[in-house]
DNA sequence: GCTGATATATATCAGATTGATAATGATTTG
DNA sequence: CAAATCATTATCAATCTGATATATATCAGC
């Protein structure tokens, strides 16, 4: 499933243009498919020339024109079979991890920077979904549900791991500088 | 930090062909940081172009030519540089979350098959890591470490949120037919 | 002894995605 | 009133993905 795809997704559940494609995707996907526009206009451009979704001008005084798309049966149709026959990735790209990975290269402040920022990164997430899930009503389908709670659990488990587990990575450092303190007062 | 500066920081370990750090990426980076072939033979290229990396050719009896690469002074100096100042993002793509989002467009077989085979992927996910942990001595650095045990918590985690509300997803459509049935026996 | 799978090792390429950038006028904020 | 933000479009270079191609070696099983 790319974004492609998942634009087609969106439009089923509404009209829209690529501006309120993007803000779906920063409100409700943002933890888990990330897409900015450089993904989204051009996915609309496709689906409009394959015919899956059809395009609709509305001007507006000042402002630009609005591009409001809308799913057409050929297009839902697609959209069913992606969603039946295509095997789901799941894949997580961690600079963070990586960069911890050479953690004996970082200096102490570097390291504690790195953990603190992640760990507020983290409780925004968490803020920021549970700020999403205040807003809807009892009609929101159950995958929305679902998807939501998954990423404020996954980073509620990902805090807890950084805070219980962080002192593995400064002790190294600490059992260096006890060694040359003993070192030095051994010598 | 992309693919180029990993495998820097990887030559930085130890030198290594193209072939060593695609296995290194699948044994240790697999679950946090994928890289195929055609990402790294190009990185390799574009190293040892900016002269961060050497190149020698080791001749080998029937198998193709190693092009074994060795980290350059300049290729360290560049890499810790890299590891100090960026911003280290952390992103999920994850088509599962996005395909059980549309969960009430899918029929219960489907949805049990993609939730079953996504536990099954989060349980081979701990397995490989633990396996992985088995194989390392007393001298494998923290960072490591703490990255292994992230993913492994990491699975667990999602594995336990998937078992304890899969529910929510197909209730959703036991209502419906019990709304159904409902409707049948009043009418 | 053959067949098919797997391992060693290289490399390319089309298509998808990222992240930055740009334009333009309205409205809100300090 | 200036500065920032909103609303809306769009493009582009750099990067990454996933598939594919090439050539040889070994090893299990028929």
């Amino acid at each position: 499933m790319d974004v492609k795809t998942l634009c087609l997704g969106l439009l089923s559940l509404g009209d829209a243009c690529g501006y309120d494609l993007k803000k779906t995707f920063e409100s409700s996907f943002k933890h888990f498919f990330p897409a900015g526009y450089g993904s989204i206009y051009p996915a609309l451009a496709d689906l409009a020339d394959a015919a899956l979704v059809e395009c609709t001008k509305v001007p507006q005084a000042g402002k630009p024109d609005r591009k409001v798309y809308r799913i057409t049966d050929r297009g839902r149709r697609v959209f069913l079979d992606a969603l039946n026959h295509t095997e789901p990735q799941h894949k997580l790209r961690s600079e963070f991890l990586a960069t911890i990975y050479f953690a004996d290269l970082l200096d102490t402040e570097r390291l504690g920077v790195l953990l603190d920022d992640r760990l507020q990164k983290l409780r925004d997430t968490v803020a920021h979904i549970e700020h999403i899930e205040e807003e809807w009503g009892p009609e929101t389908p159950a995958g929305a549900r679902f998807v939501a709670g998954f990423g404020a659990e996954m980073a509620k488990a990902a805090a807890e791991y950084v805070e219980t587990n962080r002192h593995l990575l400064t002790n190294a450092g600490d059992e260096e500088r006890i060694s040359e303190i003993k070192a030095a007062a051994g010598g």
